[in-house]
This record gives C-alpha cells, structure tokens and sequence, in this order.
DNA sequence: ATCATGTTTGACAGCGCTGTCAAAAAGATA
DNA sequence: TATCTTTTTGACAGCGCTGTCAAACATGAT
C-alpha cells in the first residue's frame, strides 16, 4: 500500500521502451507503432500506473483542473451543477476545485478583476465553469478573457455572447408552460419576475408574453409583479395579485421557490390549490415536490449542465478557440403535477 | 498581464539572495536573519510573487489541496459546509477539491476501498473532509487510514472515534428543544426519527428521551415514529401521530424537512400550528423560514463546520497524528420562531 | 548499392521548487 | 590570536514529466 507508486520509467521498463515512448502513448501522440502502443498500455494497466498531475502541469502548464466558483449567496440549484461537473472531471481524469468570490454587487471594476485574477493564476486551472448569475457579468468576462481564460457558461446567454455556453432554451419554457396554463382555459394569469438583471429574468418574462400574444390575450400589466426568486417575494407578490379587482386564476412564478410562497398564501387565505387558482413555478428543484399540491413545473437539467459543460471545456482544451461556437441548447421538461387545473367557473 | 509569473529566482534575484533561503523565508524555515527576512518578505509582496503549487507538490510531495466527498443523495446542507471550507482554504492558500462517490449501500468492502483509494491518489490531497454520514462510515475509515490520509471529520460522533472531528452537541441540542416545548407546557411530545445509521438520529432520540426523563415524563412510544430526514417521511409521520387516540400536542421532527412535511399536514387537516400543534425541526436550513408559521428550530452552524473543520485540517499537516484528539465542539443555537406555543386546553 | 525521404525511437534538458550538505560568517572560548 | 562551536547562507541535485533534437531504422527512387 504505502509502496511508492508507480512512475513512467516503471512502465518504460515493464514494456522495454524509453519513457518518452510512454509519454507519447500516454498523449495519444502519433510515431509509435501498433505493437509498441498496445505492449505500453498493458504495461500500464498492469502497473495500475497513473500520471503524476503536478509532474504533467509543472512541465507542460496544464493543471488537469477546472474551477468553478461558488458565489456567496449559495443557491441550491448550484449543488446538482456541480455534482454534474464533478462526474465529468472524474471521468477525464480532472479535478474540479472550488473557489469562491463575494458578491459582486458595490464592487468596482478593479476589485472584481483582482479577485478573478487571483482565482484565475493561483494555481491557474485550465478552465473554468461560470453559473448564471455570474456567467452574464460582463466584468468577470472581461477580467478572465484578458487572462485567456477558457471558459465555459451555464444558463441563459445575455446580449452578445458568442462564447461556449450551456443552457436550456428558457423563453421556449416559459411559453410552454403558458400554453399549458392557457389550454387548460386560463385567460387571466398572473406572472411574478425574477431578480433583475439576471437573463432568466426577462427571457422567462419574454416567454410568458409571447404565449399570451399568440392567443390574442392581451396582458394586463397588473398581473405582473417583481420577484427576487426567493420565497418571501413570492408571498409578497401573491399578496399583492390577490387584491386585484379581477382576481388572477392561475399564477406563473419564474421559480419554484416563488411559486412555493404564493401556494402558502393561498394556504394561507383558504384559496384552493388548484381549483380556485392553478400555481406554476420554474426549475424543479426539490421543494416543487415538498409542497401541497405537487408543484407543477419546468425541469432544468441541472445535472446534466454541469456534466456537458465540464466536458463541453475539457474537450475544448485541446484545440484553439473558436469564436463562433453555438450555444449547447439541452431539453427541457414539463413536469405537470398536482397544482395546476382548468379554472372553476367563478360564481359571480 | 500576459507576461510570465515572477518565480522563486526572480525574488532571490531582487532581494540578493539565493532562491533558497527565499524557499526558506516562504516556508517559515529557523536560520535566517530578521534583516534578510524582511529584504525578501518585501520582494515577494513587490513582485506579488506566489509560489507555484504544481512545483512544490512535485518537490515535496504536497498539493496544498484539500478534498471533500460530495456523495450522490445530494443533501443541501453539504452547500454550507462546502462554502465555509472553500473560504478557509482560500485563507491558508490552499485550494477544495470536489470529489464524487455514488451510495456506498450495496457495495462491497473491497468497492468502497477501492473508490477511495482512487480518490485518495490522483492526485493526493493533503487531507480530506468527511461529511456525515460518510463521516460515521467504518470502511470509508479504514480505508482512509489504510493509506495514510489525514482526515476531518464533520457530524456527531459514532462509536469509537477518537479522530479530529467537528461537531455540535446533538443530544444537548435535541434536549433543550425538547426543554422549550415542555417549557412552554407541552406533556405529550411526538418525535420523527432521522435515517437510522445515521449517528445524529440517535443522538437527536436520546436528547429527547432525556429530556421527558428530566421532568419525570415517561414517553409512550406511539410518540416516536421513524423517518428519513425527507419531506415525505414527516408527511408520513405526521399522518399517523394526528391519529393517536389520544393526540400530542407538540412534534418535534428531527430535522427540518421533517417538519415542514409535519406542517403541511397540519395545514392540510385544518390543524392550527402553533395554537393546537406545536412544531419544532432541526438544522435550521433554508425552508425553516419559507413555511408558514415560520419554524422553531435549532441552528446548526454549517458554514462554520466548513470553516473550522478545513482549518482544523490545515493546520494539523504539519503536525504528527495526535491520537487523542478531542473533537472541537461548536455552539448550536435555538432558533425560536412562530411555529411553538403553549398547548391550547382542549375542549373535550 | 547509394541517396533522399519518411517514420519511429530515445537521450537529455529543464519546468519551479525544496532537501541535503557543505561553505561562509559570526560568536564563544582558550 | 588561534581554535572550536553555532548560526546563516548557497550550490546543487532531482521530484516526474514532456519538448527538442538527433539517431536509428525503413522505404522508395535512382
């Protein structure tokens, strides 16, 4: 066990070659007959033998690593992301390290470099993983494009970016779920925003719009309240859409964290979900389903962000940088559960 | 910005020493002058010079990185503990790596030590953090120390473990949440268990027995009802205690998702929390605040876990194995929302 | 057989750092 | 002053790997 491990002069001389015949196997390098290449790999399976990262990244400026940064206000949907990532670096044999970074918010320009700057070089990762909210600052872009940092983003794309992305097609979501609620007979349908400044924010919004639009429903600007994707804003929002004269009867929150504190208002108040009013949220994370009724939804593959992205970067890390790249779109999914119905015929 | 980081040599060059005794000023070695010292602790800020780790995990057989298992059943408070050791590692220059290990249930001992053993290896951290409940898991512990690693652990005790540990007292905790409701007047307390094998479910039961005992109650084991630290588990819970013949006045679900599926049935059967149902939890996690009546529970200080528990680490890898290590206790905290009261007289 | 060409292989340096060991400087003692 | 001890300093090797470059070998054309 405590045994040293087995270094690349082992495997050398097991298959009866010079360790830069290994090395060269090892890299999937090309020159190196059939035979050879199959006599190295067994030697290397048989030896149990694996590269010494710090050896590889001291010599060839590659740290076999990629970073993801945790930001200070922890959202939970962070957690499935990074587990998806880390199955990915495990797969390829790299590491991902965490680091972290403060709010952005009333930090100048110069310190939020700084702090990536450091993040960045210390020890410098081969890439890294940014989550929205933080994939759409233009500072912290600009801060690691200096540095040649490649970089991978996780959510929904801003203005310009044409940089490598992962996302679902969020406003296509957010119009779907409308449809769902609009097939099911609703006409007047609240909807609460998320945190500003944030593209989910307004594509969700946009997505909601573009349904009512489409069935000729022309949107009441009283339905719409602000959200802060948390569930005191949605408690404060469903407060205020049930004062209305003429009462919403479905209401779509842009998360499911929202939509949890508009269904405890209507606990609350004795409005029954989902026959007096059908409730909607966005994410499916784990409380859609801690709550009663079961939150209808939009899934996100949160998993499966972290795993493409992580493998969309470290496959990347080979070739040069191509400015053109296309966003990697993956599907989405209507997760119909027990909070949503066609409306009751209100007896006026 | 592109050009190379400063390196040992061109600190040794600034300060007119040679590049070792800088390793030494960097390295807190004895034997050298308080005058050269400071000439090169000023090299080093001027230069803004940091060591590189891939060099010296070469060299010496360190990474200055630390790992942390993020096992599959994803559990959010895994969130907070991870942020607080990031923060500490970002301190002491060292860098939190994730790794990923699927339920260990249904694997053999030779599985698990395999797992662990590549893990442990590639490449090797410095020490690791153990998160309950892997942090109870007697194979994992083998295994580790099998191959020498040093670990932390985070989460209450189990047996024998005389290892570097950080924790809150659970039994204390669960004893005085037990105190506030029979404080308040409560005589019939019903209990959730968590997951059994799970040490804090034990310990959390045994605070509350001893609690009951104290005040010379003798508990009815209608009261206690197992559960899984899920939702769904409480729900279940819930529904059969509100069937006792006899009813509880008060709950107290050993963890707070437990109790948030507590609350919704009550909520659900027309019960009113607190007036004729008292509810407490545990852990303090983000739904303690986004139920209605809010939550009574006690904190857990995850973020300082994280912190403390990485420090801990750090700071014993200089040092030999100390055998007999107490573990660092930190203060939980009772949380006193709206979801307690005193038993209203039941009108029979 | 000779040369030009292409393919496969290995010797070796050196990435940035720290452990070893010996040299230099400083201080203590006779 | 000469000698011994202690403290302070530096030269150098080498951690495990890969890039460079040249040697060895194979192939085809003359």
């Amino acid at each position: 066990m405590a045994a040293t491990l087995p270094k690349m002069k082992d495997v050398a001389e097991l298959a009866g070659v010079s360790i830069k015949t290994v090395s060269r196997v090892l890299n999937n390098e090309p020159h190196v007959q059939h035979a050879v290449r199959e006599r190295v790999q067994e030697a290397v399976s048989s030896l149990g033998y694996v590269p010494s990262k710090s050896a590889r990244s001291l010599r060839g400026n590659r740290s076999y690593s990629i970073n993801m940064i945790c930001h200070s206000d922890r959202s939970n949907y962070i957690n499935a992301i990074q587990f998806g990532a880390v199955m990915a670096c495990q797969k390829r044999g790299y590491q991902l390290t965490i680091s972290l970074v403060d709010t952005l918010e009333d930090k100048s320009v110069a310190e939020v470099k700084a702090a990536f700057e450091r993040i960045a070089t210390h020890p410098k990762p081969d890439g890294m993983l940014l989550v929205a909210p933080l994939a759409n600052n233009p500072i912290v872009g600009q801060a690691l494009d200096e540095l040649g940092m490649r970089v991978v983003r996780i959510g929904p794309a801003g203005v310009t970016d044409n940089d490598m992305r992962v996302a679902i097609d969020e406003r296509q979501a957010a119009f779907e779920m409308t449809e769902h609620l609009l097939d099911l007979g609703h006409t007047r349908i609240g909807f609460v925003r998320g945190k500003e400044n944030q593209a989910a924010t307004e594509e969700r919004f946009l997505g909601y719009k573009a349904a009512l639009l489409a069935r000729g429903i022309s949107m009441d600007s009283k339905w719409v309240r602000k959200g802060e994707f948390k569930f005191r804003s949605g408690v404060a929002a469903a407060e205020k859409l049930f004062e209305l004269d003429q009462p919403v009867t479905a209401i779509f929150a842009s998360n499911d964290d929202m939509a949890a504190g508009v269904m405890m208002v209507a606990n609350r108040q004795g409005i029954k979900v989902p026959e007096e009013l059908s409730i909607v949220g966005f994410d499916d994370s784990e409380i859609a389903e801690n709550m009663w009724p079961m939150l209808t939804t939009v899934r996100q593959p949160l998993q499966q962000f972290g795993e493409v992205a992580a493998l969309k970067l470290i496959e990347s890390l080979g070739q040069p940088v191509s400015p053109d790249t296309v966003p990697t779109i993956l599907p989405h999914q209507m997760v119909i559960r027990k909070s949503t119905s066609k409306p009751e015929v209100v007896v006026t």
